[in-house]
DNA sequence: AAGGAACATTCTAATACTCGAATACTGGAA
DNA sequence: TTCCAGTATTCGAGTATTAGAATGTTCCTT
């Protein structure tokens, strides 16, 4: 359980087109950086930037193979919501004024000092 | 389906604490204002911007009746899939090197001109 | 009408983010 | 060794986000 601070930094992390493609990619299975860079045409260094952000929050880590590092999702489980998240349809949904008003009408119902 | 480039910018949106304790509150119910605001101790100017931020992404919208504002959420789905990412245990799963070396070779054997 | 409660809007300063350019680092092949 | 492929780091400028202060608008009550 962590804090809504937290979560939001991790939200925030997620949302960038380049970062989102990043984990994309890797959920499909491990591949190291020159892969990634030449996918999305990206300069490199760029390419780098963003896996050391998402490295930050351990969303994904590396193993080095001689001269190549394999970047790997290493929260699985956040990956999969995020793919989801990518996949999820969520409408917009109508609903009547009367049924908001009946719920949700003032709290405090103005108290005097 | 939409674009990486739009979910990015929804999760960049999402990505505020003071934003997700506002969908937190309003998953449970529609609310004015000015409750909101009591409940978050923040700025009541600051509440509407956030809100204005949210309604932007028609993640909110709003019912007038009177002078109040009754806030609620938009799109139902949306919200349950953000309640689940901030419940969701999301731990880091080591990797062997044998296991990523395996899958995450270099995909191009480096052609000549 | 007049006043106040509820809420929005605008402006601004501070901060954070992003990218490109340049450069550094490292291991393997020759 | 030397060179190169693969990758990281640093820096700077441009841009976006954020919070707070100040003010505006609207509706209700009296």
């Amino acid at each position: 359980m962590n804090s809504l601070r937290e979560n939001a930094d991790l939200l925030r992390l997620l949302g960038h087109p380049t970062r989102l493609a990043i984990i994309q990619r890797l959920a499909k299975g491990p591949q190291c950086v020159t892969d990634i860079q030449e996918l999305l045409d990206v300069p490199q260094a760029n390419v780098s930037q963003h896996l050391m952000a998402l490295r930050s929050r351990r969303i994904v880590d590396y193993c080095e193979h001689g001269n190549l590092r394999c970047y790997y999702i290493a929260r699985p489980n956040l990956a999969k919501l995020v793919m989801k998240f990518l996949v999820e349809e969520c409408p917009v949904v109508e609903r009547s004024p009367a049924e908001i008003k009946r719920l949700g009408s003032r709290a405090r119902p103005v108290v005097p000092a």
